[in-house]
RNA sequence: GGCGCAUUCGUCUAGCGGUUUAGGACGCCGCCCUCUCAAGGCGGAGAUCACCGGUUCGAAUCCGGUAUGCGCUACCA
């Protein structure tokens, strides 16, 4: 390939984006990246009505949290902008005046009330849809008359009757359609505004894009598009479709699919190089194992060669695996960095804040290790903060343990404990395995008697570890109280 | 209805005519480690490669048909 890869993702800002669509970009920056090229954002805001506002903001942000950067776009410089397709009306306008000048497009000058009849006369036929052509043998003069009664026309392309249209697509190969299955679809409509087909044609062309690397709902448009490249004299660039990702009821994932929203996972907990390495294994491999990859060798790695064609269904659960397995790579450092603005927004507001910084940072080592998102964190070590803790006293006692022997345990683990000299993991376990031997019991009977005193909770990290963690004085303040609810328990 | 595409364990996938009794991962189950949990280690169940024909000495891999699914069929992208 001797020319420079130009690849670009074009969202329409008519919602926020969700992973389907970043999964497109994403293959669109690495095809880039991996071939030192440039990735362009041009955001195609072409339908008035159903633009969201917000949306563009949505869309660089999850750009920007995956660390997908553009040498091209919006909010950047670039010689081929604007890079909103709003701003580029004259072209469009150019182009289909021009095609009309050609012979290869004409006025259309049907209202949308004539079109919905049709459409439903074709539907009861059972006939294929499509505009029956109407206005395309209207003459000059026709027009000029339609326009002085103050009728504003649509810009319609006059398809080839017969013949086909192939291509090869980078993924799927060879594709062919039969001209005679496509209508005369619009190129500019009557608010003055390009329709897809025109405006995507005219801008891949004027930025020099290289590569069109989009969803596989695109395929079926490929020849109409195919076909305003040769009307234009313009060459085409390489198509490759990607293969859909699916919800879990295997259909094209949407709004209705719930947390699909790419900036809900960020939100959530979820590392962008986790999404990142999880969104580049739907629909593509590096070969027969290796998952976890670095952004650096899914760069050198990435080809669109070993793209898949069949829709993937988006798995939650691995990844969550996947989450987790990268939250535990993490440093200390980096994996505190990140989690605190989920502990800061988690915890209970009873919980004074700011939260003593040197008291997280011993406890998170414990929850690096189990949490799978950032937003379980909180969840994860909240009876470190909490000032009273709220726990059914029948708790304490263990399997296969009597009140009592729950209660003399808690007592005698309250003596030796406060006698001990230094309150470190190795004195801790030095002192408390003898006694669970002296008192009869099993360890794991007396650790989980005391798991609850201290946490409030069955399943926590492990014991000696945390009551470091908490220290000594609030260890003492908790099994004393303990010992009052055990004792205030009606035997 | 028309057109197009796809079809390997529940899910993501490897496989591009013989090396396959179809490999890996998630999830699931069991064991080990172990104070509970998590992590980790080991092992297991799980796919007659949608189906039917054909080509071939030999097919998950090539061809045809059927079924199913999905996409497109807007003055939406």
């Amino acid at each position: 390939m001797t020319e420079t890869v130009r690849t670009r993702f074009a969202p329409s800002p008519t919602g926020f984006p969700h992973v389907g669509n970043i999964r497109t970009a994403l293959f669109a920056w690495l095809f880039a990246r991996h071939h030192k090229g440039s990735f362009v954002v041009r955001i195609e805001d072409t339908d008035v009505a159903r633009t969201v506002t917000g949306a563009v903001e949505a869309i660089l942000e999850g750009l920007r949290w995956l660390n997908l950067d553009w040498d091209e776009g919006p909010e950047t410089e670039g010689k081929y902008g604007p890079y909103f397709q709003s701003q580029r009306l004259a072209l469009y306008k150019e182009a289909a005046e021009r095609l009309v000048a050609q012979g290869n497009a004409y006025y259309c000058y049907c209202s949308p009330e004539r079109l919905e009849a049709m459409r439903a006369e074709q539907a009861r036929r059972k006939q294929p849809p499509g505009y029956d052509r109407m206005c395309r043998r209207l003459t000059a003069d026709e027009c000029a008359r339609k326009n002085s009664e103050g009728l504003t026309p649509v810009v319609r392309f006059k398809t080839p009757l017969e013949g086909k249209t192939a291509y090869h697509d980078v993924i799927w190969g060879d594709v062919s359609f039969e001209n005679n299955t496509i209508d005369d679809f619009v190129l500019l409509k009557s608010d003055g505004y390009p329709t897809y087909h025109l405006a995507n044609v005219v801008d891949d062309h004027a930025m020099e894009i290289t590569h069109v690397i989009r969803a596989e709902e695109w395929i079926s448009s490929t020849p109409r598009h195919l076909m305003l490249y040769r009307a234009l004299g313009y060459a085409p660039p390489q198509f490759a479709h990607l293969p859909m990702i699916l919800g879990p009821d295997r259909v094209k994932l949407s709004k209705r699919h719930g947390a699909v929203s790419l900036i809900e996972y960020r939100d959530q907990g979820y590392l962008p190089e986790a999404m990142f390495n999880f969104l580049t294994l739907l629909g593509w491999s590096l070969d027969d194992k290796t998952e976890i990859m670095t952004r650096e060798q899914i760069i050198q790695n990435f080809s669109l060669e070993r793209i898949s064609k069949t829709a993937a269904v988006f798995n939650l659960e691995k990844l969550n695996w996947m989450n987790g397995s990268y939250i535990r790579s993490l440093s200390a450092d980096e994996f505190m960095r990140r989690a605190m603005p989920f502990l800061e927004k988690g915890l209970p507001p009873e919980i004074k804040r700011p939260l003593d910084s040197d008291y997280v940072h011993r406890m998170m080592p414990l929850a690096q290790e189990r949490a799978r998102t950032l937003v379980e964190v909180p969840g994860l070590v909240d009876f470190f903060f909490v000032s009273e803790l709220q726990y059914e006293p029948v708790l304490l006692i263990d399997k296969k343990m009597t009140r009592e022997a729950s209660l003399q345990a808690l007592e005698a683990a309250h003596q030796k404990l406060s006698a001990l000299p230094s309150f470190e993991n190795d004195s801790l376990e030095g002192v408390l395995r003898p006694l669970a031997e002296e008192l009869g019991l099993k360890a794991g009977q007396l650790f989980g008697t005391l798991r609850v005193a201290v946490t409030g909770r069955t399943v926590a990290p492990p014991l000696f570890q945390t009551m470091v963690v908490i220290g000594r004085g609030l260890c003492m303040e908790r099994i004393g109280i303990a010992i009052e609810k055990l004792r205030r328990l009606a035997g």
